[in-house]
This record gives C-alpha cells, structure tokens and sequence, in this order.
DNA sequence: GAAAAGAAGTTAGTATACTAACTATATCTA
DNA sequence: TAGATATAGTTAGTATACTAACTTCTTTTC
C-alpha cells in the first residue's frame, strides 16, 4: 500500500511537469508562458460570462487559479508589458485594477486554445472516453481531499 | 471531449500542486524542500542497491529524477550547504563528483519518510486499493505518452 | 598524437511559487 | 468619528525550472 502511495506521488509530479513542459513548448511559439496562458484563459471565460467588475481583480483571478497574490501581482505585470491585457481602475476602490484581454490577445487565442488542446490530446492518445472520464474523477476527488486537509 | 481534456489538464497541474504545497509544509519542519528530499530519496535507494560510483554523479541523478543539469546543481549545492549530502572526487574523471547521505541525514530518513507518506495518504484517503492502482496506471500510461512525444 | 566532438558541472538570465513585510485604502467597531 | 482591523497590490528574499553559454575534462576521429 505505501509502495503504491510512494510511486503515486510521483507520477503525479512527473506527468504534470511533462504536461506543462510540453504546454510550454507549444505556447513559446506565440511568447507566452504556461501560466500567463491560463491567467488569459480564466479573463476570456469571465469576459465570456459578463460579470461584475470584481471579478476582474488581480486577487480575483488569484483566488480563481489557486495562485499567492505576489505571483499572480508578476504576471500580470509581465502581461502588461507584452501588450496581452490592459489595466483600468476600479470604479469604486482606488487599490483596485479591473484587467481585461487587449484585442491582440483576444484575435490569438483561437490559436493558443489549439496549442492547448493539443497537448493534452497527446497525453491521452490512447485513452478511452471512460478512462479520461475516470483520471478526471479521480484526480478531483485528490484535489478536494488535499484542499480539505487545509 | 475537449471540454473534458481541458479540465484533465487542470486537474492533474492543480493536485500536482497542492499536493506539492503539503510535503513542502510536512518537510519544512525539518528543513527540507520536496525537490531535496527527492534527491535524498534517490540518493538513499541507491545506496541500498549498492551500485557503481558513477550512479552517485550529479548527472545520473538528474536523469533519474527528471531534472535539468543547472536545476541539480543548484539542489546540490544548497544539499551541501546544509550538511545533508556530502562530496567526493570521481575515482577517473576530474570534472565529476561522487555523492553520499551524511550521517546526519541517514539519521532522519525514517522521518522524511514518515512526513511524505502521510501526505499521500490524506490525498488518497477515501480511495480503494484498486482505485490507487487504476490512478497510478493511468498517470504512469499518461507520462509515457507524454514522453514520447519528445 | 593533435584536433574535433562530447560530457560534467557552473554561471547568467528569465519566469514562477512561496513567505514575510510593506504601503495605501476600505471596512468595522466602540 | 477616530482607532482598529482587513484588504489589494507590491517589494524583497529564497528555491526551483528552464535556456544558453561557459570552463574543464574525457573520448573520438583522422
């Protein structure tokens, strides 16, 4: 049972490090990173959706991604000064900034979303339907089982 | 489908993580990162095995743990740094070194042992055995895909 | 046996993940 | 309404993951 609880830690560690290192690979093409990509990606999902202007917020985002407000306070930086999101005040708090997806961004992302797509095809080439719905299942009950142990 | 691999792909970057972020605080009471508690892990197998010096360079570890030869360095030293690895000349090859546990670290394996197997095991508390199993071979099917397509 | 090619390890740089501490602003409390 | 507490975002520091380039040494080639 801890043989397989030992091998189990690892293979997740090294199949999600392939994943972003392959992620990464197809992303350097149009110069982005891993997770600036998924910073866009959450930003087009809440653009898609129309909601308050809060959800804009760095710690929103933060919060939504699971990421420490120092972190997520680089990339934004760095999303700005590739032009890939713009940064407006907030209508009511003045430590706020509301952050929405520039245009050159928006007209790319059908390509990122491929490059994505793709990545994680690969690593489930010869999967069934079942068993991707399985692993899926699987690693979100982990997932709830370690934010719960928090 | 692709709805499904973009949440597998999320999932699996989002466990990997959290369960990361929880051996880190169990090894951090002992002074311990989870990328040098790997390498002492590596390190301590081997030296069960009892193999030839050349297991024991730097670059063979970082072939087994999947790392970058600057990224093994870097753990290395700061191993060294802390007194829980130490350094020997290659027998034959002057730019190599031969690396082995201290005394002091060998002291404290069962407890580094302890600390990772418990983080594990809250990840995967309410599964079954044959759930663990399935897990582990999906994971293990997923890096191999992963891995070659490099 | 000398030159070319390859390998072990390090340095420099960028991006990130995290803790701790900070500034400025908002909210809560008595 | 003033002081206490909390929050949004930033800075500083450490550790890591990666690319590129370097030094030193070993192996291969002609």
């Amino acid at each position: 049972m801890m043989d397989n609880c030992t091998n189990l830690g690892y293979l997740l560690t090294l199949s999600a490090k392939l994943m972003k290192y392959h992620l990464m690979k197809q992303l350097d093409q149009e110069n982005f990173t891993v997770q600036q990509w998924a910073v866009i990606k959450d930003l087009e999902r809440l653009e898609g959706l129309g909601g308050a202007e809060n959800n804009f917020m760095a710690v929103s985002i933060a919060n939504r991604l699971d990421m420490d407000k120092p972190t997520i306070s680089g990339i934004i930086k760095r999303l700005l000064e590739k032009g890939y999101i713009e940064k407006y005040p907030h209508s009511t708090d003045k430590r706020a900034s509301i952050l929405k997806l520039s245009a050159q961004t928006k007209e790319i992302l059908p390509r990122l979303e491929e490059l994505s797509d793709q990545t994680v095809s690969a690593a489930v080439v010869d999967f069934t339907e079942e068993e991707i719905s399985q692993l899926t299942h699987l690693l979100f009950r982990m997932t709830k089982n370690l934010k719960e142990e928090e």
